[in-house]
DNA sequence: TAGTGGTCTAGACCACATA
DNA sequence: ATGTGGTCTAGACCACTAT
């Protein structure tokens, strides 16, 4: 399956080659109009593939000198933008394991996190709790809108969801808006994560939308704030 | 002081329209076609401004219906991004006040989080402790490379050290790596943020990078735990 | 002076939503 | 059928970096 957009095939294969140190870091890509003749197109795809890879941190661009690569390896992997743990597994390896604690339909209530525009909606609810290395390290509650997607089977719930509903329902995925914030865990959770009283963790809620502006999705995820880590590459808004 | 750019300068009309509510969160802006007739620009010259609105969160496009105004209030503000204290504290009326610690001159020491490409280069060290409503919160430590900005005034570091670097230095600071964890405080901590023993802190540890990729700033802010929130916009990176 | 990226244009064709 | 955003083009001029 290729893609239909020219610009994105440029970019994965420009992010296939800077991953595989064909353009090494420290180094420049070759020009612009260098990469037009290279990929038969107009520069300004090639500069729409450019801020692609702008954006998530692999290149540079230097006015009058060109693209420098990026070391991508130093930054990790960033955990921010909008990835689902099993893509985040996949891409760093992590030797983990998903057991899935609970996954019922419900209506969503009043007082929790949830926007208003949602309360009293109906949902499926999933809780999942992951393992790295054996270990519990986060706990995931995740709310689906039942009218967007009916029924999450038992097995996409032990996979990735995502997966599922991009691959199979064709939903787009779009945006979301994350908080972070860390707090004292209650009885459950410190049982689940095996952690002491008194310790906190470390909660991130996210409303995640479909690209027609939907919201579809609410997620309650609870680290063990020993095993947290959040790296983001984030880029300086013009004014 | 104009702007040179005419996409920017679409791009701040477009903000200040929709945070003033003259175009109504829910509802769309008028076409791009429309648009270009307005302003007096190329579709394409629009495009590059909504497309600055549209990762800002600002709007969601949809294809064949619009550009949708999201509700930004909803999403507080991010803090996401690179945004100086000094910024947020005026953007969101926080009622801070900002104590200097110490301001000295040091050689970057080994061990640190200092990546190793800066061990051993001399920098400005600014120690400073943020309160907000009279109530301790962040402990903000820069470490500022004496090779880019030789010195830093006392009344600089009071202030804003970002408007001076943009606006009396001319440096283009353009992108940041961050990582956020959550760790014990030591003693040190402890008293400044006036925090119980055992009590954990958020650390949040980035590099600052200028458009020439020189880096010219490493950072640890420390924040209370009780007091830390982090809020972020992201959109799904397509595949 | 030559090469680089930054901006802008006018036009074309496509995919999708709506009536 | 019309209007919307999504993609792509070929060309122009500018600002900056290097030699």
């Amino acid at each position: 399956m290729t893609n239909q957009n020219k610009y994105l095939g440029i970019y994965q294969d420009l992010v296939t080659k800077i991953t595989h140190n064909i353009y090494e870091a420290g180094t420049f890509l070759p020009s612009e109009t260098q990469l037009s003749e290279l990929y038969g197109s107009s520069r300004e795809t090639i500069r729409k593939a450019l801020q692609n890879l702008l954006t998530n941190g692999y290149i540079q661009k230097i006015r009058g000198k060109g693209s420098l690569v990026l070391d991508v390896k130093r930054f990790v992997f960033p955990v921010s933008g909008i990835t689902s743990y099993k893509e985040l597994d996949e891409s760093l390896q992590m030797d983990s394991e998903t057991k899935v604690l609970q996954l019922t339909k419900l209506t969503i209530p009043t007082g929790s996190f949830a926007p208003e525009s949602i309360v009293g909606d109906e949902a499926t609810f999933i809780e999942r709790l992951r393992l790295v290395k054996n270990e519990p390290s986060v706990i995931d509650r995740d709310y689906i809108l039942s009218n967007i997607v009916p029924t999450v089977p038992l097995t996409v719930a032990q996979n990735s969801i995502y997966e599922y509903f991009e691959n199979k329902l064709g939903l787009e995925i779009s945006y979301a808006v994350k908080k972070i914030t860390v707090e004292p865990a209650d009885k459950t959770v410190q049982e689940l994560l095996d952690i002491p009283e008194t310790e906190s963790v470390v909660v991130v809620r996210s409303e995640t939308y479909l690209q027609d502006s939907r919201l579809f999705q609410i997620t309650e995820a609870i680290h063990r704030a020993d095993r947290f880590s959040f790296v983001e590459f984030a880029r300086r808004v013009k004014k």
